[in-house]
DNA sequence: CTCAAGAGATGACATCGTCAACTGAAACTC
DNA sequence: GAGTTTCAGTTGACGATGTCATCTCTTGAG
């Protein structure tokens, strides 16, 4: 016996995936209400009894989408066995992942909607916390901060190179995303030991 | 006098300048065919004779972007008195610059249109070609690509974050977009200087 | 059993991108 | 210089979209 609030739990829920699904084949244009709904196996009114308007829910996607990137980064700083640098290179790459699998995604991630600009950065602060932890190991917490956001808008910026298909350019020599992190880990790492 | 083909370069002229002008007060949802008619003195179907749809006005814009940045470039490049690490930082302060204060051009320069994916990265291959020399100067020929995409890819974080909002959040100490630039092209500097 | 609450469906409206048909003036031909 | 062509710009129309108001119907509380 399934309740109302757990009915409406789970339209909430086809809703969002119908969103995120939509936005990964076919990117934002195809994400309109009437998509979603039929998608979800409801109309186009559906949506408006869960989100404010397509807006928030977009927001909402993206939300979703930084929480499970912050899993697995508190996942990855409690890891045993790692060095703080290895933890630094695969959360760079846990990043750069989103933007080269989910471009359509990664880009709404960093997006900041007219309405609350706000919105996905706060969704965004316990991943970069955790990574900040990471970051503190390394080079301590003095540099961390100048230092984690310099890697994290790093990997941005490699993510949003591959996302948009320029790193594939031979001009670049076939440098993969890999070797920029590694180049930039292995930057970050002699400052660290040298400090 | 003018004649009738003059007065079509600038009315398309005027189209691009009104497009962009709408995209950097309102961002891209004010981008709409009749307003940019509406602000270039003509009507919604104007524009249709001098671009093949919306998505080519926008690409325009971006490439015209993108044109006077490689401009930039060149002269950056050419300037006598400069150290190679000074060009390099005042060639990443130009990309930054333009996410700072343009954001939503600068989304709009970093955006594969789903038209023509390539369009725009053809419109950056100056820029970045006149940059990829500048760091050569530096760490040489053999290093200079590998570099020059972290450089590029990591400026283009600092700006996307930065126009994002992200960048102002205390979390990072109050680290500014130069702060950032600066520790990037030190490190760069250092690789360079040790090599 | 009664009834309020709320999830969902539906009709309607304004706005948007786009196309087809039309208008008028400049440019070309003879 | 008259006739014709070309083409920038206008206008009307259409389908798609986000959103609101209204309606229906099931659920859960009293």
């Amino acid at each position: 016996m399934i309740s109302r609030a757990e009915s409406a739990a789970a339209t909430r829920r086809a809703l969002l995936d119908a969103a995120a699904e939509l936005l990964d084949s076919g990117g934002l244009d195809a994400v309109t209400l009437r998509a979603v709904g039929a998608r979800a196996g409801v109309t186009r009114g559906a949506p408006y009894r869960h989100f404010l308007d397509k807006e928030s829910l977009l927001i909402a996607v993206g939300t979703r989408a930084w929480d499970t990137l912050g899993d697995r980064m508190q996942a990855l700083r409690a890891e045993p066995g790692l060095s703080a640098a290895e933890k630094i290179r695969g959360g760079l790459l846990a990043l750069i992942d989103v933007g080269r699998f989910q471009p359509h995604l990664y880009k709404l991630m960093f997006s900041n909607p007219p309405g609350d600009p706000t919105a996905l950065a706060r969704a965004a602060q316990r991943s970069q916390t955790e990574f900040l932890a990471v970051v503190a190991d390394l080079v301590g917490e003095q540099e961390a901060r100048r230092y984690a956001a310099l890697l994290i808008s790093s990997a941005n910026g490699i993510a949003g190179l591959q996302a948009s298909g320029q790193l594939a350019d031979p001009k670049w020599g076939g440098v993969s995303a890999e070797d920029l992190t590694d180049t930039l880990v292995d930057m970050i790492a002699g400052k660290g030991r040298h400090a």
